[in-house]
DNA sequence: TTAAACTTTCAAAATATATTGAAATAAAAA
DNA sequence: TTTTTATTTCAATATATTTTGAAAGTTTAA
């Protein structure tokens, strides 16, 4: 396969890959054509290689300044700013879990801990149904919490070595 | 606060979480109302409850059933489907990894490997980056993959404890 | 200064996704 | 059978999200 046709799967696949979870096709393709830039590209460049605007790219370019998967680089003798991604998966997956983690998951367990608190009405069954509920996902949610924070700290061959010795 | 508050609080604080997960807020909506509905219910009370009309209720039970997230029961002398939700949040997060694994990981491995084999050209810096980012992310999925394997048959007691422990 | 190069913003337009509701289909009862 | 009840489908509509591009804002150099 040519060089010029992989780099454009792979770019789509990721672009795909993103949708599923909840990331912006555009803004997966423009970490895509980083991941696989041997050195930092310009606003320019990104738009050019995706076909889409200046906004755009500006845009999604920030977002995932955001998300820390993206920085920002000055060139020596270069007027206009570049942009590089971060290339290790293991530090981009942990940095998306580290984010999601205080998006999502931190924000779910506050919730839980006011809904845990339900006051006695007329329908006995309803109310067993939702407090059972409420427990068990919060039980699951401080489990995955706590899980995630050590997974955020380990280094990965640490802790895909032994994890996965222990998972055999 | 009063249960229907809460009730309320939950739908909707589940259906945001879906939608941040690729999942559309209406069927995370309808999940999180069998997820507290003691008894099954029927198409009319989502209907009812959500307000949300006959086609879209119909097409996102569907889709719940697809998932494995949720099953049609026939109640004894009632003539119409009801529908019931898996309460152990275990469970569910199994059978949601389960599902994503086999729609996106596994399609993602099989193309990393036909991406692997780049015929050699003329740009021996963007071929290099190349190669190492999909051997990199190869890499990662492929543990990525044996891990939820392994995820996927474990007890929940077991899984946490014993990752607890060891990650602690 | 002023001009040029570059970046950011944001309202409008385009696109994608979700929802409705009425008609078609299917299943059970009369 | 025919009638009644329930489910499914899907084109049209509504809603949400993404993208554009031109104008405004910034920064650097002349």
């Amino acid at each position: 396969m040519q060089l010029s046709e992989a780099k454009q799967q792979f770019i789509s696949a990721w672009g795909g890959f993103g949708s599923n979870w909840g990331i912006n096709r555009t803004m997966a393709q423009i970490h895509a054509l980083l991941l696989i830039s041997p050195s930092p590209i310009s606003a320019e460049t990104v738009m050019a290689e995706l076909n889409i605007s200046r906004g755009n790219a500006n845009m999604n370019l920030r977002e995932l300044i955001n998300w820390g998967l993206v920085e920002r680089v000055m060139l020596m003798g270069e007027r206009r700013e570049f942009f590089s991604a971060e290339k290790d998966i293991w530090t981009v997956a942990r940095t998306i879990v580290k984010e999601r983690k205080r998006r999502e998951l931190e924000p779910m367990l506050k919730l839980l801990d006011t809904l845990a608190v339900v006051e006695s009405g007329e329908n006995p069954a309803d109310e067993k149904a939702f407090v059972d509920t409420i427990a068990n996902i919060k039980k699951f949610s401080q489990h995955a919490n706590s899980s995630l924070d050590t997974l955020i700290k380990a280094d990965e061959h640490w802790f895909f070595s032994t994890l996965l010795k222990l998972l055999k």
